[in-house]
DNA sequence: CGTATTTGACCTGCGC
DNA sequence: GCGCAGGTCAAATACG
């Protein structure tokens, strides 16, 4: 009994989680434990069927027990129930704020929009989370310049609606501002048809949102990564309808459509990389018009961000050739976000059958005289050396980015260094654009180095195995937590890194237990703190690797066991038959 | 048999 | 206006 409890759910986060919202999930939750009932009651009630005298001592026995089972059973279910509520509603409340913040983004960048500075087209906007080649960063943003044309590049269209690369901070606001939750319903209704040109091709499509916006310029992102299957399991589900060899690539690019909703205007284009086979460039467009998994929310949210900082970026950055010189802070939030879901991206891909490196997001956003777009690069070469050369390059990046660097001995304090540039500044500045760095082959060290650090900050408080704690070491913790605290999204950003990092890598139970390590020690207060500011967003996530350990954080309801999230199946199968066995 | 993929044709936008 | 390239459609085909 205990095992259908445990699968239901998990199967349905296998295959819904990217498709359905948590509410349907509830309801799928709901319908297996009617299911459940079902089986149960036909073994307890069979025995009127069955003259009693039939049944044995023993068999009375099996009942009974079953019984009790069975009301365990049910008590798990309704506990779960009740934890998928909490999630849903954390994950609204979540999505809305995380939108609100872009908003609020967007509108003061179309006020700061007018600042001489910016006035430069931003052709392109460099996003970096993760180290990645000085070169290569060039030939990437060069590729992606080139997308827009040949399709070289890949682009992520998620969520937003993008003007014109450049527009009144006005029109910024009427067309993304109002809707870029990828939830909405009216997101998509607006239903941006994809390619422009669609707008006027496609009567069918039945919007007129095409032609209300002709020259809308949706943004695309485009994420490289490698992998070797056909395409990245990013959680949704996609109709390949097309195929064509784009001019400058042997390689046949793909078009596939999102299937998880009939009327989903979600498009995506698959190619792989002419420079290297290994590399497979997807390029997401449009607005999903259907509640998303929790790992396509993950995606949707990254093009939101990404989108915003194009917009934002077209206002203040300059062209670019190469990485020019952007703002010196994207909008953190978005680009924190946008990077942790690209993350998220990478644990999607995860999913697929070879990919199993986890890469580290290096996105570079760019966009083309007809798209804006936003290129992620998760292929970047583990080179640390890299990541510093890019930074000595864009030195003014650096200095204000929110730095991820990779280097494990660094990491942490540029983390955090560059998160206290980012809260004082990232508002303040306004501006979109930036560099959100986060080193690539750090991506697990980071975020582990992080907990880590937060986690030892605490021990170092609250044990007594050290005795006096390091001034620094309380100071870094508090500011943490403050940082998470004070920004829903960077909570996002943080449940987003999380969730990529537990829940990439399906093997590394490390992470979990660094998880419920930091739980562990929710008793002090610079844990508190962090708790509480991650589990409004990340509860869920962290529930998966709290399952275990429920029992260890009384006082946060939040953080509770664990339903399968929408993670590689293998992970989640293997937490199931663990869990199970 | 139903669904997904393949593939050639068609449409549209853009540059010359 | 013409040609090129990107993007999409839809019939044919493959697959489970």
């Amino acid at each position: 009994m205990e095992v259908i409890m445990l699968k239901a759910p998990a199967a349905e986060d296998e295959i819904c989680p990217a498709h359905e919202e948590g509410t349907v999930e509830v309801g799928k939750v709901s319908a297996a434990t009617s299911s459940e009932r079902s089986p149960m009651e036909a073994i307890s009630r069979p025995s009127p069927s069955n003259t009693k005298e039939s049944i044995t001592t023993s068999q009375e026995e099996q009942l009974e027990y079953t019984k009790s089972e069975m009301g365990e059973v049910r008590e798990e279910n309704q506990r779960l129930k009740m934890i998928l509520a909490q999630i849903v509603k954390d994950y609204q409340y979540l999505q809305k704020q995380y939108f609100d913040i872009l908003q609020q983004e967007q509108s003061k960048k179309a006020l700061e929009t007018a600042e001489p500075d910016g006035v430069e087209e931003p052709e392109l906007v460099l996003l970096s989370l993760g180290t990645s080649s000085t070169g290569q960063k060039k030939e990437e943003i060069n590729t992606c310049k080139d997308s827009g044309k040949d399709g070289e590049g890949l682009t992520l269209g998620l969520d937003c609606k993008f003007e014109g690369t450049r527009k009144s901070p006005n029109e910024h606001e009427s067309t993304i501002s109002p809707d870029n939750s990828s939830d909405d319903p009216k997101e998509e209704e607006p239903g941006e048809p994809w390619p422009p040109s669609k707008i006027l091709k496609n009567p069918r499509n039945g919007d007129d949102e095409g032609s209300q916006q002709p020259q809308v310029k949706k943004a695309r992102v485009s994420v490289r990564a490698r992998c070797d299957a056909p395409t990245m399991n990013d959680g949704c589900q996609w109709r390949k309808y097309g195929q064509k060899v784009a001019k400058g690539n042997p390689c046949p690019r793909a078009y596939y459509r999102c299937t998880v909703a009939p009327g989903c205007p979600v498009r995506k284009q698959v190619q792989r990389c002419a420079e290297d086979m290994s590399i497979l460039i997807t390029t997401y467009e449009g607005t999903h018009n259907h509640p998303l998994p929790l790992s396509a929310t993950t995606m949707a949210c990254t093009t939101a961000a990404a989108a915003s900082m194009l917009m934002t970026g077209s206002s203040t950055s300059g062209q670019g050739m190469a990485p020019p010189a952007i703002g010196p802070l994207c909008s953190s939030s978005t680009a924190a976000a946008a990077s942790t879901s690209l993350h998220g991206l990478n644990f999607g891909m995860l999913g697929s059958s070879n990919a199993r490196q986890p890469y580290l997001p290096i996105p570079s956003i760019s966009s083309t005289p007809s798209y804006p777009t936003i290129t992620l690069d998760l292929t970047a070469p583990p080179s640390a050396t890299s990541q510093l050369n890019q930074f000595t390059r864009f030195p003014r990046y650096s200095s204000t980015g929110f730095n991820f660097s990779s280097e494990s001995t660094t990491i942490p304090t540029s983390w955090s260094n560059g998160y206290l540039s980012y809260a004082s500044q990232a508002y303040n500045k306004g501006s979109n654009t930036g560099s959100l760095s986060l080193g690539r082959q750090s991506q697990d060290s980071f975020y582990h180095s992080i907990l880590q650090k937060a986690i030892n900050s605490v021990a170092a408080t609250t044990t007594t195995a050290v005795p006096s704690p390091s001034p620094n070491q309380h100071a870094l913790t508090d500011t943490i937590a403050k940082a998470i605290t004070s920004d829903p999204s960077f909570q996002s950003a943080i449940a987003a890194a999380i969730t990529s990092y537990v829940g990439g890598q399906p093997g590394r139970e490390g992470a979990s237990h660094d998880l419920l390590k930091l739980g562990g020690h929710f008793n002090s207060s610079a844990v508190a703190q962090l708790s509480a500011a991650v589990n409004g967003c990340a509860s869920s996530y962290l529930n998966r690797s709290s399952s275990s350990s429920s029992s260890h954080q009384p006082n946060l309801p939040l953080l509770q066991p664990p339903l399968a999230f929408p993670t590689p199946k293998t992970a989640s199968a293997d937490r199931n038959s663990e869990s199970i066995d």
